[in-house]
DNA sequence: ATTAGCACTTAGGACCATGGAGTGCCAGGA
DNA sequence: TCCTGGCACTCCATGGTCCTAAGTGCTAAT
């Protein structure tokens, strides 16, 4: 069916369109590119392609456009990932370099990956059940509160107060405190609810229902994935991209952080590369768009994701470039804290 | 100059292009409001109105829309900020009470404001520097590393980790949390500076170079004005309201956390209620929008402020009156807590 | 001081003609 | 068998013209 020149054809067809922004006609082919045949030949191929659903016309007599099965194909077959030139490579070093604590390391990635891709960048945090435990700490605040801290390999914090506790004294804090560091530092969040099953057996009965107060926020705090958060950057640039759906209809979906988190984790392989295309994201205010994500994290654990949303007229090469290199240096900056 | 009916002609002309988005004209006006006087009559008012640069026409023959001289003269002696119904009282009870840490008390306050103004929502961390210290938190990680914790009475927790240190001793951190709660619980953070100056001196000569490096870091993080942190929502508003500057030098305004700090900064008296209108904001991308703001606190202690931007075209009644009512249930959320 | 009447202005919509870009198809040539 | 030049056809976008509705400002009468 789609022999060589066929798909050369759609390639062309998909870069004239992305940088042009217009229904692409068999002059403007043979012209700008050197196809070696005839408008009238690339027309035949064109009506090949028409009826396999790569390409459509906007209406009889205008250029064609590529539809997401045409992207799709393009994206799988007919372009390759395009590194980044070295100015772009240093720019990434020198931009993230300086990051002092992961919320400045989140926030600059984001800002990074927006102004690189000129599209809308979404990063979320590193994921905290794929992270150990580096500390817990405890800390009275008078009688009744206590403050719990639980500090992660990756450099993530959480604390919660417990409230509502009586008679807390200082001596059950350390010896609580003490347990938990124990029994839970170097294991991973995901081995915590068992690692502590069996702990409050082990203390004096008075400290019970102190131990139980602060395990049962323990555990909440992890399940509770308030990890998953996300952050968002370069929605300026939505201003620029005409979409075909309405603004107001991706600027909703952007916001929905829950739409954002199930976008990235439908994407595959963590650590691969993901495009998804026009229909192919589930939310219906994203349809015109498409989603280049990838994974990060540290050494072959992935820890969360990246992404960028962008017309589905986008330059996949580039940006796919981009999310993958600003991916890796991520990951590597998260190893070196 | 400025008879009664002039200003009852400028407030139904506020009022109008407030609700239909058109030009009002003479006739509108007539027929809508009880003015109790025929077009001819509005006609001559309004030119006077226009003559005083409170309103303008689009073109010769166009109805009047207000400048924004009229919309400053409106909010400031023609209307009266509108109480919020008791349905939306409840929603924000509801919606607020609900929020455990300070974290999602931010989160939900955008997103309430953002729903009762339909228009795009800013709130701004509480200030650390108006708080007081709660507690101090030492902990050690290792030989090298130790992690100061600051917990401030508004629930807010700034956390830092000190590295490149030498052989840390349990006890010397024991010592040094001990000084630093004694001397620094219940103290503002402004004056922290001035109450920790002769710490060092009082410490045996061993443990003075863990004790400067955890001060400098401390007084590091109160410099850094790390909490001037601001939380944006229902960005998806800006695509319903025209603006006549392009959305996308907006969307850049609002992205930039400077410029938004800095407005709500510029806004006067921290207690009250502020509006700037259209070229009263300095920023070149707000030309277009108003923004809405005012200051909370607990009790008379103001910690920090929220908004709302909107295009000057709003309707500045109610949203003051959203505005005013969030800040302040906000405030007794955060005093509660 | 207010109003009715009237002449004047203007934006925006409907309508139309035209030009250009692009297509599909066919017949002839490698 | 595949490619190509030629040609008739389609349709959108552009720009011009005309007309209407809305609104104004002015003047004369109340």
């Amino acid at each position: 069916m789609l022999d060589e020149r066929k798909l050369a054809v759609l390639r062309a067809i998909v870069e004239d369109y992305v940088s042009t922004n217009e229904p692409v006609g068999s002059r403007a082919l043979s012209d700008r590119h050197t196809l070696g045949v005839s408008p009238a030949t690339i027309r035949n191929d064109m009506v090949a392609l028409e009826e396999d659903g790569y390409i459509a016309q906007p209406h009889t007599s205008a250029g064609r456009v590529p539809t997401d099965k045409g992207y799709r194909l393009f994206v799988d077959r007919l372009s390759t990932v395009k590194p980044l030139s070295g100015a772009e490579r240093r720019a990434i070093e020198t931009f993230l370099g300086g990051a002092v604590d992961l919320d400045e390391i989140v926030g600059r990635t984001v800002r990074l990956l927006a102004q690189l891709t000129r599209q809308v960048a979404v990063v979320q945090y590193p994921s905290l059940t794929r992270s150990s435990v580096q500390h817990v700490e405890l800390v009275p605040l008078g009688q009744q509160r206590v403050m719990m801290v639980l500090i992660t390999d990756t450099g993530r914090v959480e604390q919660r107060v417990i409230d509502g506790l009586e008679a807390v004294s200082e001596d059950a804090v350390d010896s609580l405190r003490q347990m938990l560091n124990r029994a839970l530092v170097g294991t991973w969040l995901t081995e915590v609810p068992s690692a502590v099953e069996d702990l409050p057996g082990q203390l004096p009965p008075d400290d019970r229902a102190l131990a139980a107060a602060v395990l049962s926020v323990l555990l909440e705090s992890l399940v509770e994935r308030h990890d998953e958060k996300i952050v968002l950057g370069g929605t300026a640039n939505l201003a620029a991209m005409d979409l075909s759906a309405s603004l107001r209809d991706v600027l909703e979906a952007l916001e929905e952080n829950v739409v954002l988190l199930r976008l990235l984790g439908e994407a595959g392989d963590p650590s691969m590369l993901t495009v998804r295309i026009g229909a192919e994201n589930s939310h219906e205010g994203l349809r015109s768009t498409s989603i280049v994500s990838a994974g990060y994290g540290i050494g072959d654990q992935p820890l969360a994701k990246i992404g960028v949303v962008g017309p589905t007229r986008m330059d996949y090469p580039g940006t796919m470039g981009a999310v993958r290199a600003v991916a890796r240096y991520l990951g590597q900056i998260l190893a070196g804290q």
